[in-house]
DNA sequence: GCCAACGTTGGC
DNA sequence: GCCAACGTTGGC
């Protein structure tokens, strides 16, 4: 899941009292129906963070509640605000998401983008701009074992 | 249903 | 700030 961090990073979602905080403001169909068709509650994702430098993996979060209407889509003064969306009708759903924790490093894109067992991750695909991506099993493993400590210049 | 114009995303 | 690669809108 991507997120601006100058908008909501990886340290305000662990610094929320519950740690845990709603994923409104999806407003594209692919990303939502990811949410609402394949997000169990329990499933792990990574967090991402984009539009900053360097953008990259920077921590892993929990579904803890499947889709639901979001609620920023009836409300005028919201930026996300859809009148298209009704409160019977709702057309854009959101996921509560838990912190887990941080990656000891950020694994940066441009690290990403270099390594072959990685071919095919839809976060690579050219030309993607979708919010949320799924992750092959195989190669969430495989990231995980890029999260080691980097060493410290003498 | 087509497609030009426009808006957005996000890496660079 | 630039711009590629989308997605959306609306006239026809």
């Amino acid at each position: 899941m991507k997120s601006e961090p100058g908008e909501f990073g990886i340290d305000d979602l662990e610094s929320r009292p519950s740690q845990i905080e709603a994923w409104d403001g999806v407003r594209n169909y692919q990303a939502r129906n990811m949410m609402r068709d394949a997000m169990k509650t329990g499933d792990l994702v990574f967090f991402y963070h984009s539009n900053c430098e360097p953008p990259g993996i920077v921590g892993i979060a929990r579904i803890v509640r499947e889709a639901y209407p979001d609620p920023t889509a009836f409300d005028p003064n919201n930026k996300h605000f859809d009148p298209s969306s009704k409160p019977d009708d709702p057309r854009w759903f959101m996921v509560d998401v838990q912190f887990v924790r941080k990656l000891k490093r950020t694994i940066a894109l441009s690290e990403l983008k270099n390594k072959p067992e990685l071919e095919g991750l839809a976060l690579l695909r050219r030309g993607n701009r979708l919010s949320i991506m799924p992750v092959e099993e195989k190669m969430w493993e495989y990231i995980l074992t890029l999260d080691i400590e980097t060493l410290q210049d003498t």
